[in-house]
DNA sequence: CCCGGGTGCTAGCTCCTGCAAGCGGAGCGG
DNA sequence: CCGCTCCGCTTGCAGGAGCTAGCACCCGGG
């Protein structure tokens, strides 16, 4: 029989691949300190930090390089939709990108999300575990790479 | 001009309707019957709802009353800044208009979960696709094995 | 040396958003 | 009947979104 730790780890190294891709970003993100101001500065941030070209992000993003690169340096607004295609190509939600686009107000403030995970009963207790250990692993990461906090 | 007394009236009257919204969309909770497809479509039904005239939700959403018209009629497509302004005006979130305009897929599961992980600053961008990309399978899992839940 | 392919950016265009102006119709007091 | 005010809609236009084509630059290989 499986111990819930042994099952933590393989649901952890299951998801390896992209939480290689997450390290990696993260470690760049080190040097990431600036606060994007417009829409487009984080866009150029997160594009940074993944790694990818302008065109390939147009490309996976469906959006012309030129206007992407305009986006990026503010000197075109782009609309929802194009916004929402850009979040996928960055893997990142479309909130995220509206909330900067000043389009949608920040969500109540911070709930604990830890609370939130155990309380979820939408997720088996095993599924709880796993998703509870990554999300600690993340914070110990954001924290080693932004002392900024607290 | 306005008047002090004509001020206090139409606040009154905002308050009211947005009740005698709220009591329809709750009788109408035991049958949803008119599902509207466009956003259009469900911006003039909240309008009709809330007993306002198109040119009164246009000058109090600040957007020019002929485009308010044939943005409720399909002619054109708003942007999400015209459709922020809009749902101000209707009182009602950002977040319903952009979901009928299909530029926000609501995400499956426990939405106080995911709108911790949202909000949850101690995570990067790229761990909180992760996190959620991990949830959504978990969800799916719990539900495809027990669809007893509603 | 030059060529192919990569990077990001500029020029010019088309299309459509969003507005101001104006239309006909309905209700209401004189 | 006329004049006024409201309703929603149509028209024509300015401006910007988003694209295609092409620019300059850099790098590795023939």
């Amino acid at each position: 029989m499986q111990t819930p730790g042994d099952f933590v780890r393989e649901q952890v190294t299951s998801v390896r691949s992209t939480v290689d891709r997450v390290a990696d970003s993260v470690a760049d993100a080190s040097g990431v300190s600036a606060v994007s101001s417009s829409v487009g500065d984080f866009i150029r941030e997160q594009r940074n930090a993944a790694r990818v070209s302008l065109r390939e992000l147009a490309r996976t993003a469906g959006v012309s390089n030129p206007y992407l690169s305009q986006v990026e340096r503010g000197l075109r607004k782009p609309s929802a939709e194009i916004l929402a295609s850009i979040a996928r190509g960055l893997k990142i939600s479309a909130e995220t990108l509206y909330e900067r686009a000043g389009i949608l107000d920040r969500r109540s403030g911070n709930p604990d999300t830890v609370a939130a995970i155990r309380s979820d009963d939408a997720l088996s207790e095993r599924h709880k575990a796993v998703l509870l250990e990554l999300y600690e692993t993340y914070v110990r990461e954001h924290r080693a790479s932004s002392p900024a906090a607290s």
